[in-house]
DNA sequence: CAGTGAGCGAGCTTCCGCTTGACTT
């Protein structure tokens, strides 16, 4: 029987922290929070204090009485929620609603058997400071998003949002399309010259920089000492100003034909000779062990997964698994995280792996992250919890996509404690009339963390020269190119913006994405955030009426202002009426001054059929619909439905694309609904399935169309071999699998169906060859997207990376050649 | 899987951050 209740938020680590405090201990998980504001109403008094009225979250009862039963057989109890502010407000919940006498708060930031240990035999009291650092935060928020988004509901639209953190995504999305459109694309050319040394075939290039009058302006940038830099890959180009044109002091700029052309001619019979030559030591620092965000960017860039799905497959790696005989266990840290902190004992581990599997000269110290005034560093960084467990043990317990991010996750924290890369690095000027080239090469010489890590840029090799030695150029290549609008957001690119500006939490990221499309705020094309024009409607609203809520200064400040509530050096009624009452006159002014938006009509060719007047395309509170011009004379109206180009296998009808009645996910049903009531999750496409001429769909997640009738049957572990007689088969097959399914709603009326699928294979047959709809479109840009890039799991545990003689882009680089091409293989 | 617009007025929506299963519509 237990003596001593020890509760934590998350049940996999209650499992591990079991095994660490042994028999007298039972160890439960609240499951995150437990109490909360309540979901309708604003729940703050606003004239007393800011009393919030706490609630019981929805569906946490059970939890509760179970929790309750435990602390009543326990004669102690430890409340061990996370070492933050939220986990400080858990453990007082915890206090109040189980009604604990005398609860110790335990504290630990590691799971290490010592830490969890040391943090019972030595507890505290409930931190009166952090829980109510916590309360303020909560408050303020509620009050921001439940006063803001009533106000947009009459003004603007109805159902929808803002707050502290999504109004500054929305933002952040809509700023960077503003910058889109204002771009306005510069000419430049760029000019290289192939060259070799003299009497040595060994070519090599170098890019016209600079004119030998403004080179000492160029100097002092670049290859200079020791790259404090972190080998961290870059995140799908989030920064705009990046992408335009490098036009550094001294930096030649060529911006049409004739001055590239004047240039050639200037150059024409030209001696080339070498101006400087510079020879050194570079080393690169390896990276920082993965925090959330950083793992999301990286699995993104890397493996293509979505953050949603990195954090998924996170999770899983976290609960662990069974590893055969090893029995279960979790494979990684805790997966939400800001810290890039690892425990003594972890890097004790790590340090003895490398030594043993690479030799001495291969164990770093590790790096300490600059910790940002958000950082809560509750938890570790993301680690492996046990770095033995390599990839190539673990991977046959694996699914094919937890492999990949455990590999990832493993290697990144390995070469996180390795030592740097060292480069000899060559940078050659040379010097053509009052032209001044530039050529580098860079040559590993130890390649230290880049043993587990890959490399993203490619060796190239320049000959050792001498100054005023004479080369031979074999021709000069002028190319045009313009510079380019920096890229839209990705999923990863904005969460690395967001939690740059200090906005969100690990928790968060992903949801924050979510919000933003469920509100119709934002689009995503190619996978890039476009917004919508609901989105930058309301991100006009927000920026004229709350300019400060959505300064992007906000949270960083609030945050500023919590951690003198956390030091006691302020009270959180202080901060938050100090807020209130700024904000309370921006909301009078912004209800005062906001107007009413009159939503967009989209004019069609189309005549209504009811009275002749054209049809229009409005938007209401479920999106688009078609309507008469004529309204209120006129009330004709039908939805905007987008056809799949399948036929419906029940009746024939058109297969069109819907949303659940959440809108939260799109499936796929038959155009004659409710007459037919056929509807699937899988996106259906106008081919038919060769085999059987059944309806043929596109799997989540996959680019390759199956047959639905196989989909149906590996759905339903159905044992009985798939119909193989040919096509009037398929009807039946579709029929019979069908009739299971209405058969547990409706027992009648299925009769009808075998007369309706005669038809409809006759109607199938003629759609098949008139192909319309975007369903194709869509296979190939993806295909397009899944091109390039490198992966990491090909950074094997050999010592070097040989790299094949590839064009090197490093003199375009020098240049100033920034391409969209040249960015992305950067 | 209802039903949007104009306006009337009913009654609904909404925040951020901490967690994990639901149960397949």
């Amino acid at each position: 029987m237990a003596k001593k209740l020890v509760i934590v938020e998350s049940p996999a680590k209650a499992k591990t922290i079991e095994k660490f405090l042994g028999r007298d201990f039972e160890v439960r998980a609240s499951m995150g929070h437990i109490i909360d504001l309540p979901k309708k109403g604003l729940g703050v008094n606003t004239r007393k204090d800011f009393a919030p009225k706490y609630e019981i979250i929805e569906k946490k009862d059970k939890l509760i009485d179970e929790l309750k039963a435990a602390s009543k057989r326990a004669d102690e109890v430890y409340l061990a929620p996370d070492p933050d502010r939220e986990g400080e407000f858990i453990a007082w919940s915890l206090k109040n609603i189980l009604e604990l006498q005398n609860p110790r708060r335990a504290v630990f930031n590691e799971i290490t058997k010592r830490a969890v240990q040391d943090a019972i035999r030595k507890p505290r009291q409930i931190n009166e400071d952090l829980f109510n650092a916590q309360q303020a935060r909560r408050v303020l928020d509620r009050l921001v998003g439940y006063k803001i988004s009533p106000l947009l509901w009459r003004r603007i639209q109805s159902g929808t949002s803002a707050g502290r953190v999504q109004s500054v995504a929305l933002r952040v999305i809509c700023d960077r399309e503003a910058e889109i459109r204002a771009f306005e694309p510069e000419e430049y050319w760029s000019i290289v010259a192939t060259l070799s040394k003299q009497k040595q075939s060994e070519r090599f290039e170098a890019a016209l920089i600079s004119r030998l009058k403004d080179v000492d302006a160029l100097n002092g940038d670049e290859v200079s000492g020791d790259t404090e830099e972190p080998a961290t890959a870059e995140t799908n180009g989030s920064n705009g100003s990046k992408q335009t044109t490098k036009a550094g002091r001294g930096r030649i700029k060529i911006s049409s034909k004739e001055e590239a052309d004047t240039i050639l001619k200037d150059l024409q019979d030209a001696t080339y000779s070498v101006l400087k030559y510079d020879e050194r030591e570079q080393r690169r620092q390896p990276p920082l062990p993965y925090t959330t965000s950083t793992l999301q960017q990286d699995a993104s860039l890397r493996l293509y997964f979505k953050p949603k799905k990195t954090m998924s497959l996170a999770q899983q790696l976290y609960e662990g698994m069974e590893l055969g005989a090893r029995g279960h266990q979790g494979l990684i840290t805790y997966m939400r995280t800001d810290s890039t902190r690892i425990s003594e004992e972890a890097q004790g581990k790590v340090k003895e792996h490398i030594a043993q599997n690479f030799g001495d000269p291969y164990v770093g110290q590790g790096r300490i992250g600059k910790s940002k005034a958000t950082t809560q560093d509750a938890h570790e960084a993301i680690r492996p919890t046990d770095v033995s467990l390599t990839p190539q043990i673990v991977k046959s317990h694996l699914s094919a996509d937890q492999f990949k991010l455990y590999n990832l996750v493993w290697r990144r924290f390995v070469a996180s404690f390795m030592t740097p890369a060292v480069f000899d690095t060559v940078r050659a000027d040379i010097v053509a009339r009052q032209y001044v080239f530039r050529a580098s090469g860079s040559n590993l010489k130890f390649p230290g963390f880049y043993a587990v890590w890959s490399r993203e840029e490619d060796e190239k090799l320049l000959p050792v020269m001498k100054v005023n030695e004479e080369l031979t150029c074999y021709g000069l290549k002028p190319d045009q190119h313009f510079t380019q609008p920096p890229p839209r957001y990705s999923e990863a690119s904005l969460i690395k913006e967001l939690e740059e500006l200090g906005i969100g939490r690990p928790s968060t990221y992903v949801p924050i994405i979510s919000t933003i499309q469920d509100r119709g705020y934002v689009d995503q094309e190619q996978r890039r955030f476009v917004p919508t024009w609901l989105g930058e409607t309301i991100n006009e609203v927000m920026n004229k009426h709350f300019p400060d809520i959505v300064d992007t200064g906000f949270t960083a400040d609030m945050e500023r202002k919590l951690d003198d509530v956390e030091d006691g050096k302020r009270s959180w009624i202080e901060f938050l009426s100090t807020f209130y009452g700024a904000f309370k006159s921006t909301m009078e002014k912004a209800e005062a001054e906001m107007n009413r938006v009159q939503k967009p009509v989209e004019e069609t060719d189309e005549q209504c059929p009811e009275c002749g007047r054209n049809l229009v395309i409005r938007t209401g509170r479920f999106g688009r619909f078609i309507s008469c011009s004529g309204f209120p004379e006129c009330s004709y109206r039908r939805s905007v439905v987008n056809k799949t180009g399948a036929l419906c296998p029940q009746c024939g009808g058109d297969l069109v694309e819907r949303k659940t009645r959440q809108k939260k996910r799109i499936f796929y049903g038959c155009g004659n609904y409710p007459t037919c009531n056929f509807a699937i999750w899988e996106r259906p496409i106008p081919d038919l399935c060769p085999n059987c001429g059944g309806l043929m769909v596109v799997p989540k997640g996959s680019q390759d169309p199956v047959c639905y009738n196989e989909v149906v049957l590996v759905q339903r572990g159905n044992e009985e071999t798939p119909p193989q007689d040919g096509a009037a088969a398929t009807s039946a097959g579709t029929g019979r699998k069908k009739a299971a399914s209405t058969a547990k709603k409706k027992t009648a009326a299925t009769a009808k169906k075998a007369t309706t699928t005669k038809r409809a294979t006759a109607t199938r047959k003629k759609a098949a060859d008139a192909s319309e709809d975007g369903t194709e479109k869509v296979a190939s840009t993806r295909k397009t997207t899944r091109r390039a890039t490198t992966s990491t799991s090909k950074g094997t545990t050999k010592a070097t990376t040989k790299t094949p003689a590839r064009r090197s882009t490093t003199a375009a680089k020098a240049a100033g050649t920034a391409t969209g091409r040249t960015k992305a293989t950067k």
